[in-house]
DNA sequence: CGGTATCCCGAGAGATACTG
DNA sequence: CAGTATCTCTCGGGATACCG
């Protein structure tokens, strides 16, 4: 398994946004700190708020994040199993990042400025 | 040509972050912003500046950039052609966030916290 | 409930060569 | 210099089925 991806060297590309794309490693992995944000969540619960994340990248996303400690993973041994995900000190305090970019869309929307069209 | 990958609508996603992973579309736009960000270039020196990125995904995320209205195509029609690109104010507007995840990485390294290993 | 295991596809991205 | 044109290949990610 390993960490596998890391086609450039962080260092070497001399920037660290690299770095933090490289821990986030897919662009799920903002969707869902961003919906974490919101509180803890079990999994069943992460999935229908993010739908647009299917089951199999919604796992390899937070167990990536989890390997990344952004996210904490906790199993309760309830008699169906209940597993709460919710953010580390780290992942919370991505959250400023998250909110610059809302805000910047917000501000922005989805196309040019002055395009009349 | 149009605006191709709309496979999930954001406001139904319910989520800003959406919108943002589909303006910037592949990582190296975060990094052709950042390296943008220290002032206009040409395109030889984005390439040289940001290595890491080849030719054709350096256009590919430039040209994507100059549609969504982040950067600046200039053409002066010297001997050989020269090239400059700049951010707009759109794009200058988002270094807020992007400096808050060089914040981050920077405070929170590549890797766990407490990880010993 | 909370996943894992597969299969499969398309797009992102690497490498190389060529052009106005 | 500043790209475009291909070709290939990997991998992110969709869909579906099954398991503890």
């Amino acid at each position: 398994m390993e960490d596998h991806a890391l086609k450039y060297d962080p260092e070497e590309s001399g920037s660290k946004i690299c770095e933090v794309l490289q821990i986030l490693k897919t662009k799920w992995a903002f969707l869902v700190l961003d919906e974490l944000l919101k509180g803890p969540q079990r999994f069943n619960q992460l999935q229908r708020n993010a739908s647009v994340i299917k089951t199999q990248s919604l796992t390899d996303t937070l167990r990536h994040l989890e390997r990344m400690g952004l996210v904490n993973r906790e199993v309760f041994p309830t008699v169906p199993v209940t597993v709460k995900y919710s953010l580390t000190e780290k992942g919370a305090d991505f959250q400023l990042a998250l909110k610059e970019m809302e805000r910047w869309v917000d501000k922005w929307g989805g196309r040019n400025p002055a395009s009349a069209e």
